[in-house]
Formats: structure tokens, C-alpha cells, sequence
DNA sequence: AAATCATATCGTAATATTGCGATGTATAAG
DNA sequence: CTTATACATCGCAATATTACGATATGATTT
């Protein structure tokens, strides 16, 4: 890749992009959605449901949890996976100041 | 990379990691920041405002526009960008899905 | 027609992502 | 202790992304 000035942007302009790169990967978001539904899940129930290996699924569930998209607690020999809710807000935020009255657009 | 089984997801799934892979870079983060605060611009605005070349904003550009984040209207000489709603929705209504009753959850 | 301005695109190089198999680790069961 | 189960991590190969300079396109201006 060429140059990426991280240090041009500011601290939440990252945090969105690393959060949005994070859902940028469709096995990822079917993790979530398959997590909205069931609550909470274990890395060999996602296998069973998508098309990956298990090491794929599991750095997929590893990219989602450094994120803090989701968290996972150790149940014995398994990890047990839910969502972390934590920086929904931020998401919300973001895409609600995107809608706005656009009397100045130029655009039909 | 590996191989990415794109027909083993469903068509809203696919949309969504498209539209959040759009959103993934800070670059576009500030140039959606810049568009809801200045309602419209022209590329030549971005490459003031951001650390990049004029070549490199044009191909932020385009990506947000080919996804449909964007819009573009040839005005003259140059080209007017402003906000395109159209997938917000789209986006709210995941987010939403993930805000759950975490009763079931195994994670505290 | 020539020069200028605003963008887009091409070509290239550096880096990041994705996926899989193989292997490692840790707990539970026999 | 041995085996099985559940995940995590390493190493590799394929591909995608990002950035830039150079160049092309297309519309105004001189």
C-alpha cells in the first residue's frame, strides 16, 4: 500500500474507519447477524454456517473481538461469543449526521 | 488472498460489507465528515482539506460514489459531490439489529 | 488554436487482507 | 497418561488496496 497518514486524521475518524473496516468483510457481517440472532455463539457454530475453515472463522471472530465488536469469554473449552455493544453509538452517530437537509446540494 | 465464496452470502449481506468496506479508510471518513458539514464540494476542495494527492481523493471519490455513498454532477469544469442517502437505511437497520436484550449472553 | 483548470485514469510499487493447512495450547473425558 | 474437542496462531500463496507521478480528457478562457 502507499502512505496512509493516520496522524492527519483525528482520533475518531480512525476509530470509525477501523470499525467499519472491521465490517467491511461479508463473513464478518454474517457472523453479526447470526450473533443478533442467537445471542451469543461458539467458534464451531460459525463454522457449521458459513463456507470457511475453522481458522478462517476463528480470525474473523479475533478481527471482530480486537475491534470491540464482539466479546468472548472462556466457558470452559470453548469461547463463548456475544456482542459487545459498546460502540454502536459512535456508528449511529456518524451515519445520522450524514442525513441532512441538502438545500445547498448540488445534486438531484 | 484467499478464496472469497461471494455466492455463499445472502445479497444484503454483500451489500452491507461493500457499503462498511467503503466507509473503511479515513480518507473517506473525513471526506463524508467534510460532505455533511459543507453539504457539497468539489474534489479540489478534499485535496486541500486532506493529506492526499488530487489523484488519490479522486479515487476516494469514486469509490464512495461507485458504491453509492456519494453522488457526482458535472457542473462546468469540475465536478460536484454531495451526500446520497439512498443506503443509510440500509446501514441503521443493521446497527439496530445488534443493539439486543443480551439476556442469554454468556459475556458480562 | 493554445493555454489553463478540474478531474479521471494508467502504471507501478509498497503494503494489507484473506484463506487454508499445519501445528500449538488448553481443557475435558476415558 | 492418552485421546478428543475447541480454538488460536504460524507460514505461505493469492489477491486487493492504497498512494503517487505521469498522463489523458474535457471544458472554459485568452
Amino acid at each position: 500500500m502507499g502512505i496512509t497518514k493516520v496522524e492527519s486524521y483525528n482520533d475518531q475518524t480512525l476509530a470509525l474507519a477501523t470499525i467499519f473496516k472491521a465490517l467491511g468483510h461479508p463473513a464478518r457481517i454474517a457472523i453479526l447477524e447470526y450473533l443478533a440472532k442467537e445471542k451469543k455463539c461458539i467458534c464451531g457454530d460459525i463454522v457449521t454456517e458459513l463456507p470457511l475453515s475453522q481458522a478462517s472463522v476463528s480470525r474473523h471472530l479475533q478481527e471482530l473481538k480486537t475491534t470491540g465488536l464482539i466479546k468472548g469469554t472462556i466457558t470452559g473449552t470453548s469461547v463463548c461469543y456475544c456482542i459487545n455493544e459498546q460502540h454502536l453509538p459512535l456508528i449511529d452517530q456518524f451515519i445520522n449526521q450524514l442525513y441532512s437537509p441538502n438545500i445547498n446540494s448540488c445534486c438531484p
